[in-house]
DNA sequence: CTGAAAGCGCTTACAG
DNA sequence: CTGAAAGCGCTTACAG
């Protein structure tokens, strides 16, 4: 194995200034045609790879945008990564992607990746941010959170994010199935102890809110919240929370669960119970996730517009980066695409 | 929001020299334990941040373990990511998590990364590569493919790699169906332009074999190679694909499709055209992801021991960082997980 | 167009 | 236990 090659190497191999080497690599323009060449060769041969540690030290700018998103194994992120690396590519921003570990909190992290790649902004996905937040306010670079909505705080708004309006989708939903007929409609929500700020209590509220539009009691018994126990949002937390509501014996004609995989669980412990979807049972998920639809019946479900809201999220830190614009909170409205697990009674 | 702060200004602050605040910072034990207090009550006060770069481009050593991985959409890596983290853990490493991008490849950023951060060792998952590399041998250090295997160069090792044996495993799980009395058995394949070492041609070179070994022609009219305009081993892809099986108006009784994402999507082409599972044709999927169980009926698949394979990855590269050990190729068997898709004809 | 030099923010021998 | 100094590999004014 060759040692570590620097640009020094190239510079002495080449007979000229490391300066030149530098800006031969960088494409800076003044460099002649014959020396960049010459250069470019020495590189190429010698397998000379630019250390970005370097790099990173001396930039003083690097146009770069940051992605920081939690919960890599969260199947919802999926395919929201790519379209956010388009948007920044057509923006003229460099991307950096960065996973943070559930041991992690967000605002280490973005404090550690920003000083290290001089990012110019930065976009969070998931995790547990609480509002306001000072550490990343002290930041110092713009930043814009997607898929989580900021609660306000009196009329400020604290900082940019995108978003759906997970109480409005919810009753949304739910008013669906009222209007299909149904009264005795279950719910699988989130944990109690999650924050009221946290979708699941949001989604909750929705349902709530449906119930109450539509005449219908709101009845404890058929809140089923999901289990502290198994990972939250999965299927097997779906499959769980379903089998106990099912093992308390009330009734009821129609579920909504929170997400699409609580869902998919649910959809298991329905069936392994002899009941049958929708005849027996109608069900409902949250997210639009890809599979929804391969599902057999295929599931209706509240989608979120992920790639108008990736576009969205990188616009909105564009113009804070470059016209220090203002906070903004983009709602997007979430669509219900009905499909065939919910059934007219 | 605070100018960029850094160890100058911590040793300032503090009336002591940069290098007792690096040493305090990194737990350095010859420093005295007044100083240190004073230190890190300025470093949090302050909010310091040590600038990764710095260190980086300055530290020798860096005792960490890079994973390389492609595909950040792949559901089949769903949590093995966080077996390699506490695996590494375990072993004393740090460990640096890196999602190829699509555009990139994953020599050149393996080549990247490794300066940057004076990785001690690689593990690279998925992604197209090309053996014998050597560019991936000129990085100098250690690394060990997880999830594929690399063909032998004669009897030469190449690197180590720790994978299964897909055309066993898929011998096996076609015979299953052929012991289950089944004779018209169908495969959903990888793209004919798939390289001859890529999973798909060998799962589909395991399905010649387990009908050989069962005295059963092989009909090239029941093999369905997946589209080429979707992507590949998805849901859409394996809906597609059995769809056009379909059309073709060719009899069989089981399927065996070389991903349980393909199987997902032609459980659903499945039942569009009215056939039920697994009363009307049987199905076998590839992989064992965490969904197969949920679905109805539940997947029987063919289950690759993700968590042992993650573990052992990390304790091979661990030998060849300690003691040098030769490229191994370690092979796990999969499980045949029998659920209730196949029937018995 | 090119080179010599300063310096980014750290870590780490080397003295004391 | 602590400080002053060298230097990691680059980029970028500054001269020429």
């Amino acid at each position: 194995m060759a040692e570590n090659i620097t640009i020094k190497d190239i510079a002495r191999i080449c007979g000229v200034g490391i300066g030149t080497v530098s800006r031969a690599i960088n494409n800076d323009p003044r460099v002649s045609e014959k020396t960049r060449e010459k250069i470019l060769r020495a590189v190429k041969e010698h397998h000379y790879v630019p250390n970005n540690s370097a790099r990173n030290l001396k930039m003083t700018e690097s146009n770069t945008i940051g992605l920081l998103f939690s919960g890599i194994d969260n199947p919802f992120f999926q395919g929201m990564i790519s379209i956010f690396e388009n948007a920044c590519d057509k923006l003229g921003y460099a991307f950096f992607l960065y996973a943070v570990r559930e041991n992690d909190r967000v605002e280490n992290v973005a404090m550690e990746v920003c000083k290290e790649r001089r990012l110019k902004g930065l976009i969070i996905m998931g995790g547990q941010l609480s509002f306001p937040n000072r550490r990343l306010d002290s930041l110092g670079i713009p930043y814009v959170l997607c898929t989580v909505t900021v609660p306000r705080d009196g009329k400020e708004l604290l900082c940019s994010s995108v978003s759906i309006d997970d109480e409005k989708e919810s009753c949304r939903a739910v008013s669906y199935l009222c209007e299909q007929g149904h009264r005795r409609i279950a719910i699988l929500a989130g944990r109690t102890c999650e924050s009221p700020y946290g979708v699941g209590m949001l989604r909750l509220a929705g349902y709530r809110r449906a119930l109450e539009d539509h005449g219908i009691k709101f009845d404890p018994a058929l809140v089923a919240y999901m289990s502290e126990d198994l990972p939250e949002y999965s299927m097997p937390n779906g499959y769980d929370t379903m089998k106990r509501l099912l093992e308390t014996g009330v009734d009821f004609t129609a579920v909504f669960a929170v997400s699409d995989t609580m869902a998919f669980g649910a959809c298991r412990a329905l069936r392994e119970a002899g009941l049958r979807i929708p005849e027996d049972c109608s069900i409902i998920g949250y997210d639009g996730q890809y599979y929804t639809e391969y599902m057999t019946p295929s599931l209706t479900t509240v989608v979120q517009p992920v790639a108008e809201m990736a576009r969205k999220t990188a616009e909105l830190l564009d113009d804070a980066v470059k016209k220090k614009a203002p906070p903004v909170c983009v709602i997007y409205d979430a669509e219900l695409r009905i499909r065939e697990s919910v059934r007219k009674i």
